[in-house]
DNA sequence: TTGTATGCGTTATCAC
DNA sequence: GTGATAACGCATACAA
């Protein structure tokens, strides 16, 4: 009787006195040690099965200084965007045999900075973060003592793995696109405006350059600011545009969100999609596919992005001072109805 | 410099050494044990501030066989109804001090089966489990011996605590809504053939529940079977209505997944919602609101099942042999466009 | 109110 | 190739 279906009561202790071994060899036995006679590991193989011995990671952990679990920081979760990163991310965590610790941040700053510094760091062999209100100010928080890596491009140049993608070229590509379907009255949505290194400013950056490019003015009036990407913001930032009385014939939401909202906001007044007015998101989230039109997005490479990151993540804490690195994942422009394609 | 900078190099000891006291002081303190003196408290919490001293979790948890952190295993977070579930789950248990983390089964039985007897079971204290393919004949493999807590009406009557809703009750009203719109020829999509228990079966029941009431013959050309409650399925279900010939004016999407996919084919199809087909959901994801035209749903009470499960959860977790608890959580019809309201 | 000593289950360092 | 034993950092009887 003694530990069958109570919880974490057969111990390699148990395991080694009823192979008739010492614990060591038990632990060898468990952790794939290569030299030990099949003979030895057959009897405590089956000892380990006739107990149903499981192995205290606890105990592991505070042994070996690791717990095997990975922290997941982003900003929230209904999110679409982020719900399928974090999808991503632990399945590919779980191909490399460790788990994901899922944190909100709710893109408060306060928050984000909480999460470097929180008790349960100590829980975590490392961090993958994707920061929202963290900016080039707060380099400083970012240099912690554990494995860290940082997604998105709001701040640069630090001790630490980074993953993003080419924002700016990727939203001169996303631009570019309406303009080659004739569009020249391009909106911009979700423009942050004192920002110069988040998604926001450099996504704008490439969309001026788009214009640039094409020899297509520049009018600040089609810049409209909205806070968080969240699809009210996009309904709201287009119900501004459309009042406002300026002239538009396309809308480049800056994700996809914003997008949706203003997809909703449109059709709430009538004005149909792709004619008069294409719109473009980026992101590309699954909704993309099945919204009335269909929304043209910028894909960015989301399952590269997590792989990568947890590939960067897990050979830190395996302990390599390789000098920092900077991944930067692939983009497509996927191109729907609501660009008339 | 003795360990300032180096993760986990600060123990008590090193506090009780530098406030003068023993390990069991310190350790009173960090516990909030109520007997401390004052001034004593007062020393040791300066010497952990000036050590910087983190307590080290992996000991606590070796010594206290918990480890704060709770499970959550759903079938993935690219559904937007899970990613949601997930938000609120994460929220309610970080209000009470715990983590949590999340495993992906996809909808797979094997997965379903293998994520309750898991090594990861022995990192969390506890489960929340929302199994897809796991049915009645699988009760056995829920008898577990950590506490567990099960949505989802799939199963009944075990060994375990369960947060559902009433799935029929709300699968009626949704009909209902529909038939008080003056639809007669209601669809459903996304029905499973051998179920009895899921949540499928159940919805089915409640939608044949509401025509029987209305003295509407049932039609068993309009119960459209669909596996995945995707996107995906719902437009190829729509799909296959359509081609049938049977006539329909409304459309019940057993999830808001399928209601969206179905939204698309009939755009496709040049179908207008809400006439001449009406459309109604379920889950009431945020999607709904911002969809063209907006999705009609039912509110699951999606906050109120996460928090009725954590705290079901922490109260097994906390000891008390109490009596398994089945709690049903209210819902609620959200009328929108799509159902001409 | 605080200190001492022991053990939680594992891995690692040595011997043998 | 395998065994004895000492940590890992904390919580808790038990003692004082």
């Amino acid at each position: 009787m003694s530990g069958s279906g109570v919880r974490g009561t057969v111990t390699m202790h148990d395991v080694a006195a009823a192979a008739g071994v010492s614990v060591k060899t038990v632990s060898n036995v468990v952790n794939d040690y290569p030299h030990i006679r099949p003979a030895t590991r057959e009897k405590v193989q089956k000892a380990i099965d006739e107990l149903g011995y499981r192995m205290n990671l606890s105990a592991r952990s505070l042994r070996q200084g690791r717990t095997g679990i990975i922290g997941l920081a982003l900003p929230e979760l209904s999110l679409p965007y982020f719900a399928e990163l974090a999808d991503s991310v632990i399945r590919a965590a779980e191909a490399r045999g460790v788990v994901v610790l899922i944190e909100q941040t709710g893109a408060d700053r306060q928050h984000e900075l909480d999460v470097l510094t929180s008790d349960r760091r100590q829980l975590t062999d490392g961090l993958i973060f994707s920061p929202l209100e963290l900016g080039p100010d707060d380099a400083d928080a970012l240099k912690v003592d554990y494995p860290l890596v940082v997604l998105g491009e709001r701040i640069f140049g630090g001790d630490w793995d980074h993953v993003t993608m080419n924002n700016v070229d990727a939203a001169r590509a996303a631009t570019q696109h309406l303009i080659d379907q004739g569009r020249r009255r391009i909106a911009v949505i979700g423009a942050h405006a004192g920002e110069t290194m988040g998604s926001a400013a450099l996504r704008v950056l490439g969309y001026q350059a788009a214009l640039a490019a094409n020899g297509i003015p520049l009018d600040p009036a089609l810049i409209v600011e909205g806070g968080l990407w969240h699809r009210a913001t996009g309904a709201d930032c287009v119900a501004r545009l459309v009042e406002s009385g300026v002239e538009f014939d396309a809308i480049f939401g800056l994700n996809d969100a914003l997008a949706l909202g203003a997809l909703h906001a449109l059709h709430a007044r009538g004005i149909d999609v792709p004619d008069p007015v294409a719109v473009i998101g980026f992101d590309d989230i699954e909704d993309a596919a099945y919204t009335s039109p269909t929304l043209s997005s910028i894909s960015p490479g989301r399952e590269q992005i997590a792989q990568e990151a947890v590939d960067l993540l897990l050979a830190r804490i395996a302990g390599g001072g390789d000098p920092y690195r900077r991944v930067i994942a692939d983009f497509t422009v996927v191109p729907r109805e609501s660009t008339g394609v």
